[in-house]
DNA sequence: CAATCATATTTGTTTCTGGTTATATAACTG
DNA sequence: CAGTTATATAACCAGAAACAAATATGATTG
């Protein structure tokens, strides 16, 4: 599955970034937002089956909490990335780069 | 504009791994993909409008190289998150996280 | 068990996306 | 300038995704 298409959205970022507070109820997360219940339910859905999110069952309610390890992928793919912009080789190794 | 939603198809995932090798011409990167040529400049003007990639024209060719700067803010968002996987402090973390 | 609260799913509709083919544009070549 | 090469845009279509409204499910409470 593909993560970027999960945080494609700016209401599920937000989602993900709240939780990386804290994990919350369902409820908790729809009053963050100017939205309905069920759109928070469904990009809920989303953001599960993307992985990056856990629910637990409390009682009444549903607690989500953040499952990072989509975003580790992320961060390890960035890695590949991170050379264009350590340091002031920069422009050289850029160069390098388009001249092999 | 999103980051993440440019980068939520694999074939643009896949243009920017091959422009993070070198800087190539559009007919260099439809060769690497099973796509019309159509199909690639579609894609190509998505990855230019999120400020993924820039263009230069070099005779009669058009040359395409990554711009990292947004990945550069994903790198920077992500930060927020590194603690979720960063040593053993994690189910400590993850605990005090979800009862402050 | 009936009522209620919290959440999820369904439905109908609309919009978006990505692919294709066909065509336009712009630069080079003889 | 006619022909060719490189790339972009247009037009069209099918499938995916999104939104709102209504409804279903599941736990809790009296």
């Amino acid at each position: 599955m593909n993560t970027f298409a999960a945080l494609a959205d700016p209401v599920r970022t937000g989602i993900i970034d709240s939780l990386a507070e804290r994990a919350r109820t369902v409820n908790e997360i729809v009053s963050l937002f100017d939205v309905t219940q069920p759109a928070i339910s469904r990009h809920l859905r989303v953001l599960r089956e993307a992985g990056l999110v856990t629910v637990r069952p409390e009682g009444q309610s549903r607690v989500y909490a953040l499952n990072p390890a989509p975003l580790r992928e992320i961060d390890a793919w960035l890695q590949r990335y991170r050379k264009f912009w350590a340091g002031r080789l920069d422009d050289l190794e850029r160069h390098l780069e388009e001249n092999p």
